[in-house]
DNA sequence: CATACTATTAACATGAATGTTAATCATGTG
DNA sequence: CACATGATTAACATTCATGTTAATAGTATG
């Protein structure tokens, strides 16, 4: 997992509002369009996104594909980037940033 | 605070690194566009919307101007997002993140 | 196998963000 | 007060992100 995919994942709005929907419940496609007024073709690339950060899980049912907020890549990546903040002097053996 | 204006401002790569710099030392704007092959009027710019996200300071020494990182405000902030994340049932009290 | 429905990709247009150079403002120094 | 240095703003060009519609692919159902 790369801290950098991940906010460039969250670097955009609607992303975050997709990640905040999908925080309830897993959502297909177009719930999610439906659900904040853009089109299946919007939300579907920003899935996308979000699946190469890691940041969301797809599993097809049927017609549907149901997306999961991966909460535990979301959370570390946020932790590791606070920690990474919180660095001021110690520079001491840090694994992956 | 608002977390919509830290994560418009964590949504910029440069300004990620900005802050990762930051993070070691306070830096004036000139420093920091020597850190990381850029001008002072493109730092100057990223540092402005830091500044109005909160998530630095800025103090004039003399014909300087030292920027400081604003770690309560940043890791607040990402405590918040996160705990929007989480948000499903558990709204208990948390700490930070 | 034809049709309907959902999801994704392609192609395009538009708006925002970033960086550059030039100009302006602020501070310090001779 | 003239000049040098650092910071900011302005103006501009370029690149990137987003959204839209149209087309394509996958899946279910009659």
């Amino acid at each position: 997992m790369n801290v950098n995919h991940v906010f460039a994942a969250l670097a955009s709005h609607p992303r975050r509002q997709i990640l905040v929907f999908l925080a309830q419940t897993a959502l297909s496609t177009s719930d999610l369009a439906a659900r904040f007024g853009t089109t299946p073709p919007a939300v579907s690339r920003h899935l996308s996104v979000l699946l190469h950060a890691g940041l969301v899980s797809a599993e097809r049912q049927g017609q549907r594909v149901l997306y999961r907020l991966e909460r535990d890549v979301l959370l570390d990546a946020l932790a590791r980037f606070a920690s990474e903040m919180d660095a001021p002097l110690r520079r001491a053996p840090r694994e992956a940033l």
